[in-house]
DNA sequence: GAAAAACATTTTATGTTTAAAATATTCACA
DNA sequence: TGTGAATATTTTAAACATAAAATGTTTTTC
């Protein structure tokens, strides 16, 4: 490799990929530090509850719902295919956490409610939960947070207009 | 407890609960906005290249240190399993991309490369996917992409001194 | 009112991911 | 040395994920 024209082509192109190259270097920070958290809440549910994060999810939908939600909506809320709630709501029906009853209406949809066990259980889940993000994220002075929550907002509705 | 001290107690607790729920908060758009972009970043790299984000990681590793990584390295650096690793080299190495060659003074390790031919086809797809980062990311001002480097930042520190 | 389109969910096939066990190699050290 | 701890990797089993096909239900349309 010849190290002067390697400098050379870097020096002329350097200041047009700067912006391109900035992206890069923040959205890997970005995925290093999601998955930073991701993991240390995952791997905390399993130890304390023996659930895994997609469970508590589903439960989590639910309990912000007290009504009840269609598969579908699960689906779309919880960004996931159908067949993948659908396989979490089998397992969760099985250990009595949730129920699928009928809707009155629409012989086509399940109402899936947490039961009077699964709410219970959530109920726990979602304290330990909520400490556990905390620490995660809760060291962040006032600014930070807004600064955060922001940006965030402001990629989010950049990522909308883009995808097809 | 006397009713004074009650209400000291809920006070001293809902500022607590706010700034948990904040956090939450946080974490919850943190987490959808990561996902939707690699999400995005998921489905174009299958249908531009058919290549998976996890395999193209996996290159995008190599690429980083020619003179190659072992198994373990690429564990870490990718933050995923070694079984994972394992699996994503053996259908790499089949398709020509990279090769497994054995450590001189190591016979435990291997000394995982591009190919040649794995160097051009990265070097083909880190371009499109740099320029798809940048249409995700490329849209902040600079100060915001300065804001979220140095929280982000921050939030990576303060994890890293929890996990057990 | 019957055919066609749209909807809600499940099933199926395939692949990814992880943790944990298994295998093999190297190192530390008494 | 030789035994045990540490290291590097692969294998295995279970959970999770998706797309696409299948099933049954409702709505639209002519």
């Amino acid at each position: 490799m010849d190290s002067a024209s390697d400098q050379a082509g870097l020096d002329h192109e350097s200041r047009l990929e700067q912006g391109d190259h900035q992206a890069v270097r923040l959205w890997l920070r970005l995925l290093t530090c999601t998955n930073l958290v991701e993991r240390h809440l995952r791997n905390r549910l399993r130890k304390e509850f023996d659930i895994t994060l997609p469970r508590f999810d589903f439960m989590a939908q639910l309990a912000r719902e007290p009504k009840g939600l269609t598969m579908g909506d699960l689906s779309q809320r919880m960004m996931v295919s159908g067949g993948n709630v659908s396989g979490i709501a089998v397992q969760l029906e099985g250990e009595g956490l949730i129920s699928r009853e009928p809707v009155p209406g629409n012989r086509r949809a399940f109402c899936v409610t947490l039961t009077q066990a699964g709410q219970k259980r959530f109920a726990e889940m979602a304290e330990a939960h909520e400490a556990w993000v905390t620490e995660c994220l809760g060291n962040l002075s006032g600014t930070e947070t807004e600064q955060m929550m922001s940006v965030l907002k402001h990629i989010k509705h950049d990522v909308s207009r883009i995808e097809p």
